[in-house]
RNA sequence: CGCGAGGUAGAGCAGCGGUAGCUCGUCGGGCUCAUAACCCGAAGGUCAGAGGUUCGAACCCUCUCCUCGCAACCA
């Protein structure tokens, strides 16, 4: 464990946290497993006064962008101009404050990432090996596995992928597959050879087992040291630093760390046979290698940003770097981004403190199904809302915070969240504070009342040990990342704050000391004590609660009309934080409580979530295709059956999206005999502004229906083509509104 | 037998050789300044299952079952 006794020799600290990957928005497990501990780490450190640097940003390269560019028709640029500002802003909302969120497609980072590599490469510290993989002749691609189909050798699913089938599940190689096909042009792929280089971890195994088996046996989670022993047991294999893509960071065109003129050669001069020549411009890094690189690039940013130095940060031996990630990164973190930074001359993280999963209402989190919470959807219905505020945003850090998966995978349900919100933070916590000060505002006129020696008793002297005693739990529970402790800590000491008053209840002091309107002098001074202490405690709840939920510290810090250097971290455990005779502001409620119906509210958007992601899921672009291409012609039907739809020609005059529904569009459609309201799911293919004025065809009889609280009457008829797009039906040339189709 | 982590009251977790504990929830009683807390009392567990070591096991060993993660072109 990292105690406080060897917190001195420490220069600097980084902090980083997981590049969140720019294909999609991120949910609340994300923030549970990597950032939200993070922050409350830094959050710590920042009032221990500390120098600290917290970096993270959007790990924007690798296969998954491209392809979740395709199935937004759209391109991998834009993707990561859509997610990359969306995803910054999440983590500002609910009070992640990074020194910098960076992004691994800045120009900044792909001269570090080739610098990397080039310092590597140049001191044979890679291997160039040549493999023959599938090639598309008709994009003039290598094909990654994951766009490659075929059928499964296991359970003769045709839609197996290169790497996997989703259907039974096993892992394949593209080889495996029968009759593969390349998702791009449908064509059967070409064995071709192409080089590339490999970082080979085998020579490091000797180092990896000293340095985690040995050297952190005990320091780190033993899920964490399991996992790497797992895998060096397992035998460390040369990993692909490079693949041939157009999505990523270009290999450094030089030879000998000089750039590469017109006419050198093709292939490596002599003794450099790793070198990259003019052969070698399609190829790129691999995400894994580039990603981790993010964290360097990022520092060096933030760096400029602030006038300060970044070297320090990545060689300096006294820097402490502690990487906050999810289990499915404890591999990245711990063995191949150590080895790297070895290699290159830096230093090695002092901690890898991988949380576990977080699962949601009893079934795994996963954003493709719909069953999850992203952090966007968390903020839209609780903090931007009326009766909402920053307030909900800790609300979701203290209940995450609670339940954190820092041994075994956890579980979040709305019921667990509405009972710790209303039960601790409301009950318990606030409570407190609102007690507090609503008593000393009718007994002690909203000044912070002296505190009288003479009369100390045993109550008074047990809350002042109390107090200090916890500023020295949860100090050593946050060194030892052990947030879900040293939060319960916190808590906790409110609790003792409520039993005190109640054991000491100057409300019935006041009462029993008071003969004819007048409070006897012994009476004052015992009331006097405890809401001194109480208010002291406040303050010092203040201090200890800030890492954690900080939009509540500065609430409170308000409230007691103090600047926010009280926060700093030397001051926890002092009594004499509010001086006597300051008055202070009236109490306000700290948090709110939250509603069955709130709870069940969310509870059914996601029920209903996981139906509708089901009913639009597509994959990619080949798998839509073929999704249509085979869809049935429909049962026969008589003419009669035909007749009772009745079809007309309308203009749309009017359109706007329905607020909180990513599909539907409100429109309102001329028909000659009157104007209608009818609700389309056609919001991912046209803007409202576009479609206004068009003509369209118009099922004019159907039973109206409610959607998103919206009647619509009537149906807009579309044809969908191969790709999934949608098109208007409408007539050749312009016509009356009001005309029948038949 | 691939590897790793985990399976303890309704929920979430701690305990890792001396006979089961914490927080929330539930039920009964007291008190009341408060978005009500606090106090007293109660119900609720064959510590996943089986076997073994031991005077004694939730804790050590063996096997089985279940959950999650990883198994290298996946971030």
């Amino acid at each position: 464990m990292d105690t406080v006794d060897n917190k001195n020799k420490i220069g600097r600290y980084l902090i980083t946290a997981a590049l969140p990957y720019a294909n999609g928005l991120k949910h609340i497990g994300h923030l549970a497993g990597a950032y939200l501990p993070a922050d409350i780490y830094v959050r710590y450190l920042k009032a221990q006064k500390r120098e600290v640097v917290f970096v993270c940003g959007s790990d924007e390269h690798g296969t998954a962008i491209p392809i979740q560019a395709m199935k937004e028709g759209t391109t991998a640029q834009a993707i990561i101009d859509k997610y990359h500002p969306i995803i910054e802003q999440n983590f500002k909302d609910l009070g992640i404050a990074f020194d910098i969120y960076h992004r691994t497609s800045a120009p900044l980072h792909h001269e570090t990432a080739q610098e990397f590599f080039q310092v590597l490469n140049d001191n044979g510290d890679l291997e160039v090996k040549e493999s023959e993989q599938y090639y598309d002749e008709a994009t003039d691609t290598f094909l990654a596995d994951r766009y490659i189909k075929g059928t499964c050798p296991v359970c003769a699913n045709d839609n197996a992928y290169g790497d996997q089938c989703e259907k039974c599940g096993s892992t394949l190689s593209p080889d495996m597959l029968i009759n593969p096909v390349s998702t791009l042009s449908g064509n059967a792929p070409i064995k071709k050879a192409t080089k590339h280089w490999y970082l080979p971890l085998n020579r490091h195994e000797e180092f990896l087992r000293d340095w985690i088996l040995k050297e952190h046996k005990d320091d780190w989670r033993t899920s964490v040291v399991g996992q790497c022993k797992s895998w060096i047991d397992g035998g460390l294999q040369p990993r692909a630093v490079t693949r041939d893509l157009d999505w990523g960071i270009r290999l450094p065109l030089t030879v000998n760390s000089k750039p590469l003129t017109e006419g050198a050669p093709l292939l490596a001069v002599e003794g450099q046979r790793n070198a990259v020549s003019k052969d070698d411009a399609g190829k790129v890094l691999y995400v894994w290698f580039d990603a981790p690189i993010g964290y360097i690039s990022a520092t060096k940013q933030w760096a400029l940003n602030n006038d300060k130095d970044w070297k320090p940060y990545w060689y300096a031996p006294d820097t402490k770097l502690v990487h906050f990630v999810g289990k499915d990164n404890i591999v990245f973190h711990c063995i191949i981004f150590p080895v790297m930074l070895k290699l290159h001359g830096n230093i090695l993280p002092t901690n890898v403190p991988a949380n576990e999963f977080m699962n949601l209402e009893g079934d795994k989190m996963s954003t493709s199904r719909g069953w999850s919470i992203e952090m966007d959807d968390y903020i839209k219905e609780w903090v931007k809302k009326e009766n909402g505020g920053d307030g909900m945003a800790d609300v979701l850090r203290y209940y995450l915070t609670q339940i954190a998966p820092e041994t075994k995978d956890s579980e979040f349900t709305w019921k667990g969240f509405q009972d710790a919100n209303n039960s601790e933070l409301v009950n318990i916590f606030g409570n407190f504070v609102n007690r507090t000060y609503v008593l000393m505002h009718k007994l002690c006129g909203g000044k912070v009342p002296a505190f009288h020696n003479d009369i100390i008793d045993d109550a008074d002297k047990q809350l002042i040990l109390d107090i200090k005693a916890s500023v020295v739990k949860v100090e050593n529970l946050l060194e030892g990342y052990k947030f879900r402790d040293a939060l319960f800590e916190v808590i906790d000491l409110a609790r003792k704050g409520n039993k005190y008053m109640q054991d000491k209840e100057p409300w019935m002091v006041a009462k029993r000391q008071t003969v004819e309107g007048v409070l006897s002098a012994e009476g004052k001074k015992s009331i006097d004590n405890c809401l001194h202490l109480c208010l002291q405690l406040t303050a010092n709840l203040t201090i200890l609660i800030n890492p954690f939920l900080p939009f509540t510290a500065a609430k409170l810090c308000k409230m007691m009309k103090v600047v926010e250097r009280m926060l700093e971290w030397e001051n926890a455990g002092r009594i004499d934080l509010l001086k006597v005779g300051y008055s202070l502001r009236e109490p306000q409620l700290l948090f709110r409580k939250i509603e069955n119906e709130e709870i069940e509210a969310q509870l059914d958007k996601l029920k209903s979530s996981i139906v509708n992601r089901q009913q639009i899921k597509v994959d990619t672009v080949e798998e839509i295709k073929t999704q249509k291409e085979l869809e049935p012609v429909g049962a026969e039907i008589v003419f009669d059956d035909f007749a009772k739809i009745d079809l007309r020609v309308g203009t749309i005059v009017a359109a706007e999206k329905v607020p909180k529904a990513d599909k539907l569009l409100q429109l309102s459609v001329d028909l000659g005999f009157e104007t209608r309201t009818i609700v389309s799911g056609i919001a991912l293919h046209f803007a409202p502004e576009d479609i206004i004025g068009k003509q369209v065809t118009v099922v004019v009889n159907l039973a109206p229906r409610k959607m998103r609280g919206i009647e619509s009457n009537g149906m807009i008829l579309m044809a969908e083509d191969t790709e999934g797009k949608l098109h208007f039906i409408n007539p050749e040339n312009a016509i009356n509104n009001g005309a029948s189709v038949r």
